[in-house]
DNA sequence: GCTGGCTTGTGAAAATCTTCACAAGCCAAG
DNA sequence: CTTGGCTTGTGAAGATTTTCACAAGCCAGC
């Protein structure tokens, strides 16, 4: 049998995700059939690129028409696996972990935040919608119980790597790191790291570019 | 004149800011030169890459040595347009907002929070380390005021396109967004997105492919 | 049923990015 | 001063990604 899930490139994927926003968009809208021109303008891409990242796993279009948004947003969100829900454990109650636990789209998206972890007993035994915050000591317990495929990780960079290994060995599948270090893990686990000092950073390269540029 | 700033790539200047990081902590351990194979391992990438990277910026290395890490972070800050501080205004003061506000990596790097804007009464004129909450009503004013070049949008998709027009419209030349939209905006103000939807999908797409290829 | 106007799917070309491989060169030791 | 051991800088090769361009095909209207 061959797979529902194709390989795609990283930036496929990504992308994969911005016309799915797209396309709920124009769910709401109450569109039938988008252009892969219209969808290349929402998502702030080309046509050409909207065409080729949907090739990549079938023929989903019609000729002189466009795509269906109902049967494409089924279809994209097969391949990013967001099809069922998935279990997941935050790792910091600071305020990044804060705003991602109330993060909407999360949770739209079927990822469930089962527990909430921290190291400061100051923190520890506060309830956040129901979830009470737990001791990080008990992190391997904690990611057992819940059956936890993937952590998130927002916490201070010296504690990160120590936490992501023992996540690691207690069998969660995939991390999405927010600490500003480049974890050291078994292949088998998936890092997806976020630095939101790179963006900022990225940024102000930018903008320097532009002034001597012009 | 030649400029001091040439233009690199987009990926490129991302690696710049982890390396920047990572000779941070070089210079905390008291290290002088680093190889590039150090660098790479720590920052997660190759050594050829290390080296192609910094050499599309001039020469800066020792044969048989390495780099010397002091003028190596100080050409890097420079490049990434670190070496002054930038005047930022943070509209959104909902929990991204505020872990942004109190994000210490900002503040290191030179990021300064002038002025916080909401546009929820209930938040307006709260007070946060001596910033007060300010009506996004006054948007204008206050970029005016503070000389504002960034903008950090953290707010709702809903909001987000018209509080950037009218940032762009009132002078600003860099714009963070955290909301999950493409902002329509005349090209000369550069914008750049964090969607951490995107970043949490990027991930399970990955574990799906894990399952189904072994 | 035929025609005209769109739009997809996709090979091929172009552009970009990464890896390779090695000459050039520096330092330290003797 | 010379030798040996490393490491850089960089053209060239390789890989990947994006863009181009157009044949194929569908739909609506007449």
């Amino acid at each position: 049998m061959t797979s529902l899930v194709r390989s795609v490139s990283e930036s496929t994927v990504r992308r994969l995700s911005l016309y799915l926003r797209t396309l709920e968009r124009l769910q709401a809208e109450g569109a039938e059939t988008v252009a892969s021109g219209d969808l290349a303008d929402r998502a702030g891409t080309t046509a050409a690129q909207v065409r080729k990242d949907l090739s990549s796993f079938g023929s989903f279009g019609t000729r002189g028409l466009g795509y269906r948004v109902g049967p494409l947003h089924a279809r994209i969100r097969e391949i990013l696996g967001l099809t069922r829900p998935w279990r997941v454990v935050l790792v910091g109650a600071g305020r990044i972990g804060s705003a991602l636990f109330a993060y909407p789209h999360f949770r739209e998206r079927g990822f469930r935040i089962e527990a909430i972890l921290d190291s400061d007993p100051a923190k520890i035994g506060g309830v956040w919608e129901g979830v009470t915050i737990q001791s990080a000591a008990h992190l391997e317990q904690v990611l057992a119980r819940a059956e936890a495929e993937i952590l998130i990780l927002a916490v201070p960079a010296g504690a990160a790597q120590e936490l992501a290994e023992r996540a690691a060995a207690a069998g969660v599948r995939g991390i999405l790191n927010f600490a500003p270090v480049r974890l050291r893990l078994p292949d088998e686990v998936e890092v997806n790291n976020v630095n939101l000092a790179v963006e900022l950073e990225a940024l102000s390269h930018a903008l320097v570019l532009a002034e001597v540029q012009g």
